[in-house]
DNA sequence: AGTTTTCAATACCGTACCGTATGGACTCCA
DNA sequence: TGGAGTCCATACGGTACGGTATTGAAAACT
């Protein structure tokens, strides 16, 4: 009767996970005001009833987007740092490229999206909290099988991850006549 | 007539000034998404009507506050990096010092504000560019003055404030136990 | 004094959003 | 075939906000 797309032809239904990714998108986009449920509804297609039926109300999708996120992130920490011996160092310059380079086009966003965020809200600080410690954690685990001294090490292991974030909130191409070996020059000295 | 407050008891006419200045305290604390016409009203004790007065718009309140801050920014690097020989590290040292501790209680929460919301608007990124190209020259010059190579000295600037932006998105409080130290080693590294 | 200029309150329109209520379509199953 | 459950559209009320138009009060000037 209509021409709207009522679910365009058989599409399936869509699940608390499928809201959750979308939301993600949103975040990686627009940062923590993307997080709204019409215009997620907007983005899926679909409209409220939707999401009033998956989830009790707007700070229910936002807690579940900060739990996927940080099972995500523990996740990926515990696959980037199981190096075996011999590969420390390699894996710590990878965990700084993964961010450093073009690679991780969504991931970046959000993670400046929620540590923002973080600063303003107390769960979303816990989250921060926890992936932080896990990463320190294990970053700090291959400084010292490296030979470092734990304190060094887990300064060390601050150091990288201040870098890899402050960096990506830096706009210094007018700076830099060398991006590249910059950024090299600057691993090693990161990683010792 | 009526016990409303009709600008508590012979207060001074706002200016474009004000307004500026209650925006960068509303940025300070809310981020972008804190800079709206009715809230900042609500903030100075005064209705749109006075904002539409001084301001074409909320855009042109909105460049406003990036000029201020631009401005206020490349006054305050100069400041902080004109060292005398024999001063340069402690230049460097106090730059890093300035953002990490507890001073620059506004400072910090601005900066983060401006370059988050720089990922989004053209405007903003323009300004974070020329601010981080003001800094970056800064304090290059100053490892110039220690000795270093050019390119080192472009390298360590971009560590040194990656690194001051990045730990301020941190939360490691659960993971470092001595923090006080590990910052001091963390600058001894950067600065050389 | 009267007039102009400066500054701000008020009322209003349109839009975007959160949350609820309700009904409808579709599937599964007895 | 007729519920019962699943999933979503629609309509509605309420709030917050951007922007305009109008009015009004105080200050400055003549």
């Amino acid at each position: 009767m209509d021409s709207r797309t009522r679910r365009t032809s058989r599409s399936p239904p869509l699940d608390r996970a499928a809201w959750i990714k979308g939301a993600l998108a949103a975040l990686a986009e627009e940062g923590h005001a993307g997080l709204r449920v019409e215009t997620l509804a907007k983005r899926l297609h679909v409209t409220k009833g939707s999401f009033y039926w998956h989830f009790r109300d707007r700070r229910d999708l936002v807690d579940a987007v900060l739990e996927e996120w940080k099972g995500g992130r523990i996740s990926d920490i515990r696959k980037q740092t199981a190096a075996g011996p011999g590969e420390e160092l390699a894996a710590l310059r990878h965990t700084i490229g993964v961010y450093s380079a073009g690679r991780n086009r969504k991931g970046l966003p959000i993670e400046l999206a929620v540590r923002e965020w973080a600063r303003r809200d107390a769960r979303a600080a816990e989250v921060v909290e926890e992936v932080d410690a896990e990463r320190l954690a294990c970053a700090s685990r291959l400084f010292v099988s490296l030979g470092l001294p734990s304190a060094e090490a887990a300064a060390r292991s601050v150091l990288l991850y201040a870098y890899v974030f402050g960096f990506s909130l830096m706009r210094c191409d007018l700076f830099l006549t060398d991006t590249g070996s910059a950024k090299d020059w600057i691993a090693r000295q990161i990683t010792g």
